[in-house]
RNA sequence: GGGCGAAUAGCUCAGCGGAAGAGCGUCGCCCUUACAAGGCGGUGGUCGCAGGUUCGAACCCUGCUUCGCCCACCA
C-alpha cells in the first residue's frame, strides 16, 4: 500500500482544477433521462447574462449542489439543470449606459438591428464567463443540458405559451394605467417599481367657478398635472360641496372648464376635501374617471415631456421644468394659496432609477386571476411547500391579491411578441409562425414592435428546459422538480409565475419544495454594494486578492462614488483576501446558513472554515503517514461479523459509534434543509472527536515498534486501529463530500480502501446511519475517560505544571464500577493527560494536593506538597461549592413542591432526586477538600 | 397604514416546555514528531421589559419597547 505524504497545508489551487476536469471528462454530472432509478431534479435559477457569479449565487448554488451531490450519492438519478437568463431590461440598462459613455448615443441612434447584434455579442462573452465560474465552484450541473432563455427551444416554448394563453383568453391587449419608466422608455410591471418617500411640496391651488361664484381649493404634490385635469372630485356625503357638484370650474392656465364630481374615493378630512382629477396620469384619478365619466387628457409623453393638449407654452418641457413653470404661473395669476414641505411617496424604476410616470397605454396583459387561484390552491393543498414555512404567507397574500400582469415591454432585447397587425384592417393575428398576410383581408401585416417581460420566459423555465412543448423523455422524468432554491426577493417575480404557468401548461406544480435562501450581508448586516466597498466576491475568496488588486478594480469598474468604495474596501479587506479555495467558501456558506433571514459573512468567518478544511487535511495526512502495511480487504473481513466488532477496543467502538451518530445527524439535517446543522455535525465530529481524541488515543498503537520483531498481538492491534482510522476517514469524506467536494476527493483518492470502488468519491454511496454501530456503553466509558483527563489537565494548567512534565496523580472512586473503569482505561487517561496515575477507593485527606471532582464520586488529586497555592485553591473550590449549593437549593425547592411530585412525570422526579443525591456528594467532597486545605494553614 | 420576522456570552448565531450551547473574540500556558491555518486550560449569560398559562418557561399566550424586511393608490 502506498503511503503518499501530503504537504503540511492544503493547497486548493493544485487540487481543484485536477478533479474538476476529472469529473467533467467522465460525465459524472450528467443524469440519464432513461435511468430506472428514482429521479431527483433541481433547476438552477438562471443567472442574468449581464452578471458574474456573486456571493448570493454562491450561497444558493452551493446549497443546490449539496442537495444534488447528496441525493446522487444516495443513488437517486440526480439532475441539476444549468442555464442563463437573457435579462432583457438589465442588459438594456447596461448596454445603453455603455453606449452613452463611449459613443454618446442612445439605442434609438443605433437602431434595432445593430443594438441586437451588440447584445448578442455581449451575451456570448458574458454567458460563458458565468458558466466557467460555476464550474470552478465545483457545481455538479448537468452541462450538456445547458440552456439560454433566448435559444431556439426557449423561443419556441415562449411562442407556444403566448399563443395558447391568447387563444384561451388569458392573454389580451388593453388600454390601462401602466407604470412608464422614462429612463428606459418602457413599461414596467408593478413589481419593478419601488415606492420611496422623498422630500417634496404640497401646493394648494385655487380653482374658481366658471360663473365667478367662488372657488374650490385643491391640494397636489404634482402641480404640472393640472394641465391634464378634467375634473375635481369631492366626497358625495361632504356637506360643504353637495351644492356645487355638477358645476363647472375654470381650470387656471388652460382656458378649459372642468366639472365638479362626487366620488367616494375622496377623503373629506384631507386638505380641503376636494381633489383635482388627472385621469391620464394617476391611477386613482383614472379609476375615478371611469366611475364618474370624466374625460382623459394625456399631457405627458413617453419621454417624460409635456405634450398637447397642454398649452403650447409648456409643450416640450420636462415634467420637472413644467412643474416650476406651472407653479410660477399659478402664483403670478393669484391661484396659488400656499406651498408647504411635504413627504411625497414617489415611484422609481428599480432598473433606471427614473421617476415612474403613471400613464394610460395599450399593452399586453396576462389575466392573472384564474392562474393565481390554482397556484394558491396547490400550496394550500401541500403540493408545493415553502421552506422556511413562513414564506407561505407572503406567497399566499400575493396570490390572493394578484393583479393582471403587464407583459409587454418597449425594449428590443427579448422575445418579440408574436402578434401581427394588419396594415389595412383592424385584425390582430397571434400565431406561432409569422403569417404571410392578414387572414381577414389578405393585407400586409407587421409584427408588434414590443417584446415580452423577461420573467415571461422565466416562468416557463422548469419545463421549457426539459423540451416542452414537445413531450420528451426528460420532461417525463424530471418534471416536476423536487426542489427550487432561490431568494425570497423573487417569490413574486419568478416563483409565483412558475407556479402559475407550470400548473397551467403541465397540469402539475413545477417543484415540490421551494427552499428560500438567506440574504448574504457583510459582517455588520449591511447589504453588500460596490459603493460601500463591502462586496465579497466568491472568486476573490477562492483565489485570493491583494488589497492593491481590490483597489485597482475600483478604477476599472467606476462605481458612482469611487472614493467611498475604496474607503470601504480598505476597511473591510485591509489585509487583502487570502486564497482559501472553493471548499472553505462552500463549507462556510453551509455552516453559516442557519435559516435565519440573513447571513453575515466576513473573510474571518471563511478563514475559520478554511482552518477546518486544513485540520481535516492534516488528520488525513497523519493517517496516510501511518497506514503502511494496512490491508483494507483483510480489515473488511475482520469487521464483517458483529462478533468481530464486539472484539474492538473501547476507543474504536466509541469513534465508530460517534461516526454513525454523525451520519444520522447529517442525513436528518439535510432532509430538513438544515444545512448548518449538517455542516456543524461534521465539523464537530472531525475536530472534537476524531482529531482531539481518537487520533490521540490511536497514536501509540500506530507507531512502528522499535524492536526487530513486532509481537503478534500489537501487530494485530495496529492493523485494527489502522483499519478503523482509514474507515472513519473514508466515511467522513463521503459525508463531507457534498459540502467540500475537492478536498474530500483528493483525500479519498489517496486513502487505501477496498478495490471495486467507483473511480470517484462523488459516485460512491452516501453513508447511511446504521444503528447497529451505536455503542452506548463505549460512549459512556469514553465520557468518563474524557472527563477525568480534562479535570486533570485543568489542575495541571491551574498549577502551571510544565506540559513536558509527567506528574503522578491519584484517582479516587469509592464506588466499584467507576473504579474498575478507571483501572481499565488507566493508560488512556495517563496518555491523554500526561500523568501517571494510581487508583484508590478512598483514603485519608491528602494534604498539599489540588483536587478536582468528576461527577459526584471520582476525585482527581494532584499532589503539590509545599508548592500548593492555598488561597488560589481555596477560591477555586469555593466557587465550585457555591455553584453546587445553589444547584442543591434549586433542586430541593423543586422536590419540596407537592404539585411537582404529584404532576410531573415520574422519570423527571426520579431524575431530579438523582441529581440532588449527586450534588450532595459533590458538596461533601468539596467541603472536605476545603478542610484539607485548612490543615495546611 | 397593513403584514412578517428578530431581541440568548464582547460579536455572530443555535436551542423553542424538564440541568443555558457553538463559532469567533478575550485571558493564561505550550513549537508535545498530523496540523501554530495548531494543542491544553480558563473567563464570560437575572435568555429585551411587564404580566399570564404550567408542577415546571429562554421556549407557550398577552401587552410594551427597540431593530430589520416585505406589501400598500391617499391628493
Amino acid at each position: 500500500m502506498s503511503t503518499s505524504a501530503l504537504p503540511k497545508q492544503y493547497d486548493p489551487s493544485e487540487v481543484e482544477p485536477k478533479w474538476l476536469s476529472f469529473w467533467l471528462d467522465n460525465g459524472f454530472f450528467h443524469a440519464d433521462d432513461a435511468s430506472a432509478t428514482v429521479p431527483y431534479s433541481i433547476t438552477l435559477p438562471p443567472p442574468n447574462v449581464t452578471g458574474s457569479l456573486h456571493i448570493g449565487h454562491a450561497l444558493g448554488s452551493t446549497m443546490q449542489d449539496v442537495l444534488i451531490r447528496w441525493r446522487r450519492m444516495q443513488g437517486w438519478n440526480a439532475m441539476w439543470m444549468p442555464g442563463i437568463d437573457h435579462a432583457s431590461i438589465a442588459v438594456h440598462v447596461l448596454l445603453e449606459k455603455d453606449l452613452k459613455r463611449r459613443e454618446h448615443k442612445t439605442r434609438f441612434d443605433l437602431g434595432r438591428d445593430e443594438f441586437m447584434r451588440r447584445a448578442w455579442q455581449w451575451k456570448e462573452r458574458s454567458g460563458s464567463r458565468i458558466s466557467e465560474q460555476e464550474k470552478l465552484m465545483g457545481f455538479s450541473l448537468d452541462w450538456p443540458r445547458e440552456r439560454f432563455t433566448m435559444d431556439d427551444q426557449s423561443n419556441r416554448a415562449v411562442r407556444e405559451a403566448f399563443v395558447r394563453l391568447y387563444e384561451e383568453g388569458l392573454i389580451f391587449r388593453a388600454k390601462r394605467m401602466i407604470n412608464w419608466d422614462p429612463g428606459s422608455e418602457t413599461v414596467v410591471s408593478d413589481l419593478e417599481v419601488d415606492t420611496v418617500e422623498e422630500h417634496g411640496s404640497l401646493w394648494s391651488i385655487r380653482y374658481p367657478f366658471a360663473d365667478g361664484s367662488g372657488e374650490i381649493v385643491v391640494a397636489t404634490t404634482r402641480p404640472e398635472t393640472m394641465l391634464g385635469d378634467t375634473g375635481v372630485a369631492v366626497h358625495p356625503d361632504d356637506a360643504r360641496y353637495t351644492a356645487v357638484v355638477g358645476k363647472e370650474l375654470a381650470l387656471p392656465l388652460t382656458g378649459r372648464t372642468i366639472p365638479v364630481v362626487a366620488d367616494s374615493f375622496v377623503d373629506p378630512a384631507f386638505g380641503s376635501g376636494a381633489v383635482k382629477v388627472t385621469p391620464a396620469h394617476d391611477p386613482n384619478d383614472y379609476e375615478c374617471s371611469q366611475r364618474t365619466g370624466l374625460a382623459i387628457l394625456q399631457v405627458i409623453d413617453t419621454r417624460g415631456r409635456m405634450q398637447a393638449p397642454a398649452p403650447a407654452k409648456y409643450v416640450g418641457m420636462t415634467v420637472d421644468d413644467a412643474r416650476k413653470a406651472v407653479v410660477a404661473d399659478l402664483e403670478a395669476g393669484g391661484f396659488l394659496v400656499e406651498t408647504k414641505p411635504y413627504k411625497v411617496p414617489r415611484g422609481r424604476s428599480q432598473r433606471s432609477g427614473a421617476v415612474i410616470e403613471p400613464m394610460l397605454m395599450e399593452q399586453w396583459w396576462v389575466k392573472a386571476g384564474p392562474l393565481a387561484a390554482k397556484a394558491a390552491a396547490a400550496v394550500e393543498d401541500g403540493k408545493t411547500k415553502f421552506v422556511p414555512e413562513l414564506w407561505t404567507k407572503t406567497y399566499m397574500h400575493w396570490m390572493n391579491h394578484i393583479k393582471d400582469w403587464c407583459i409587454s415591454r418597449q425594449l428590443w432585447w427579448g422575445h418579440r411578441i408574436p402578434a401581427w397587425y394588419c396594415d389595412s384592417c383592424a385584425q390582430i393575428t397571434v400565431a406561432r409562425e409569422e403569417p404571410a398576410a392578414c387572414p381577414a383581408c389578405h393585407g400586409k401585416v407587421h409584427q408588434d414592435e414590443d417584446i415580452l417581460d423577461t420573467w415571461f420566459s422565466s416562468a416557463l423555465w422548469p419545463f421549457s428546459t426539459l423540451g416542452w412543448p414537445d413531450k420528451t423523455r426528460a420532461l417525463a422524468t424530471f418534471y416536476p422538480n423536487n426542489v427550487l432554491v432561490t431568494g425570497p426577493d423573487i417569490i413574486f417575480f419568478w416563483v409565483a409565475r412558475m407556479m402559475m404557468m407550470g400548473i397551467h401548461f403541465m397540469g402539475k406544480v413545477p417543484f415540490r419544495t421551494v427552499y428560500l435562501t438567506s440574504i448574504v450581508t457583510d459582517e455588520n448586516g449591511d447589504k453588500m454594494s460596490k459603493t460601500k466597498g463591502n462586496v465579497i466576491d466568491p472568486l476573490d475568496v477562492v483565489h485570493g486578492a491583494t488589497i492593491e488588486a481590490l483597489l485597482a478594480r475600483v478604477d476599472v469598474e467606476k462605481p458612482p462614488d469611487p472614493e467611498a468604495a475604496k474607503k470601504g474596501i480598505k476597511k473591510h479587506f485591509g489585509k487583502g483576501i487570502p486564497a482559501m479555495g472553493v471548499d472553505s467558501l462552500r463549507f462556510a456558506l453551509a455552516a453559516l446558513n442557519t435559516g435565519s433571514s440573513r447571513i453575515r459573512l466576513s473573510i474571518e468567518r471563511v478563514e475559520g472554515y478554511r482552518n477546518f478544511i486544513n485540520k481535516l487535511w492534516n488528520a488525513s495526512r497523519f493517517a496516510l503517514l501511518n497506514l503502511d502495511g494496512y490491508d483494507p480487504e483483510r480489515f473488511e473481513a475482520q469487521l464483517a461479523s458483529p462478533a468481530a466488532r464486539g472484539q474492538l477496543a473501547m476507543p474504536e467502538k466509541w469513534i465508530l459509534s460517534r461516526l454513525q451518530a454523525t451520519s444520522a445527524a447529517v442525513d436528518t439535517a439535510l432532509e430538513q434543509f438544515r444545512f448548518s446543522d449538517a455542516a456543524n455535525a461534521i465539523y464537530h465530529f472531525v475536530w472534537d472527536e476524531l482529531c482531539d481524541w481518537y487520533i490521540e488515543l490511536a497514536k501509540p498503537h500506530l507507531h512502528r515498534p522499535e524492536g526487530l520483531q513486532q509481537d503478534a498481538k500489537a501487530s494485530a492491534r495496529r492493523h485494527v486501529v489502522q483499519g478503523v482510522l482509514a474507515t472513519v476517514l473514508e466515511t467522513t469524506m463521503r459525508l463531507l463530500h457534498p459540502f467540500a467536494p475537492y478536498v474530500t476527493e483528493e483525500i479519498w483518492q489517496k486513502l487505501p480502501k477496498p478495490p471495486q470502488l467507483p473511480a470517484s468519491l462523488m459516485i460512491t454511496v452516501f453513508p447511511r446511519a446504521d444503528p447497529s454501530w451505536v455503542d452506548v456503553a463505549a460512549e459512556a466509558e469514553m465520557q468518563l475517560v474524557q472527563d477525568v483527563a480534562v479535570a486533570t489537565r485543568m489542575l495541571r494548567a491551574t498549577y502551571g505544571v510544565a506540559p513536558s512534565q509527567t506528574v503522578a496523580i491519584e484517582l479516587r472512586a469509592t464506588a466499584e464500577a467507576p473504579r474498575a473503569l478507571l483501572e481499565k482505561y488507566k493508560e488512556l487517561i495517563e496518555r491523554s493527560a500526561r500523568i501517571t496515575a494510581t487508583l484508590a477507593a478512598g483514603g485519608a485527606p491528602l494534604a498539599g494536593a489540588a483536587k478536582a471532582l468528576v461527577g459526584a464520586d471520582v476525585q482527581v488529586l494532584l499532589p503539590l506538597g509545599g508548592l500548593i497555592d492555598a488561597p488560589k485553591e481555596k477560591a477555586r473550590i469555593e466557587k465550585e461549592l457555591e455553584k453546587s449549593r445553589k444547584e442543591i437549593a434549586a433542586l430541593e425547592k423543586k422536590l419540596a413542591n407537592a404539585d411537582f411530585i404529584a404532576r410531573a412525570p415520574e422519570e423527571v422526579v426520579a431524575e431530579i432526586r438523582g441529581r440532588l443525591r449527586d450534588e450532595e456528594l459533590r458538596t461533601k467532597a468539596l467541603v472536605e477538600a476545603l478542610e484539607t486545605l485548612g490543615v495546611m494553614k
